[in-house]
DNA sequence: GAATCTGGTTGGTGATGCAAACTGGTAGGC
DNA sequence: GCCTACCAGTTTGCATCACCAACCAGATTC
């Protein structure tokens, strides 16, 4: 197998996925944002956002902070250590095969 | 929206699947190739395999020719200019974006 | 006749995307 | 107080897509 492929066929499928790609790219960028700040830049709706983070969660690639902005409840999110280390090699691969 | 995510939304769905993507990349490289070198170079089963080129086809990315090496079916692949000219844009995004 | 070869098709399972409904709370009008 | 409307997210229902294994078709070879 070339070595071009073999960057491709072992990319991490849960970062690849453009919208979770969107979401981890941005908290790569800015440390920490709010579920509103990531529905505005990626243009998801926020079921599709929702379900995004919450498999990003799984995989503990990014936390979760509950809290509130005043009275409103406000989401928190930010790329763990794994996260990052994840988007970083997944970025290597990419860079590698393009 | 910042521009790197910009680009990563308006990926082209089609190719960026990596199953898809490697027979692409593949087929820019070597400009035909037949199915069963495929198989061996990405990997995937033939059903996976048949679909994605089916998918492929229906897109115009792809030509198919069905011939014969010697007495045995042979399924020639070659990139349309289309699947080229999509290739090169997706590339030149991912290349923009990271 | 049985096994092999190339490739396509089918059936089942899980992932994705969207809209709509829902939850738990806040704010405003009366 | 009470009713309605809104806000931030989550869940659900539905359609489509991806993956794999198994089966099938048509021809060949042993």
């Amino acid at each position: 197998m070339n070595s071009q492929i073999q960057r491709i066929a072992e990319l991490d499928r849960v970062i690849h996925e453009p919208g979770r790609l969107m979401i981890v790219a941005l908290l790569y960028a800015v440390d920490q944002a709010d579920f509103l700040y990531l529905q505005h830049e990626t243009g998801m709706n926020k079921g599709t956002l929702s379900s995004h983070i919450s498999r990003l969660e799984k995989e503990e690639y990014v936390e979760v902070l509950k809290t509130y902005r005043g009275k409103v409840p406000q989401t928190l999110l930010s790329l763990s250590s794994a996260g990052r280390k994840a988007f970083e090699q997944y970025r290597r691969k990419i860079r590698e095969a393009f």
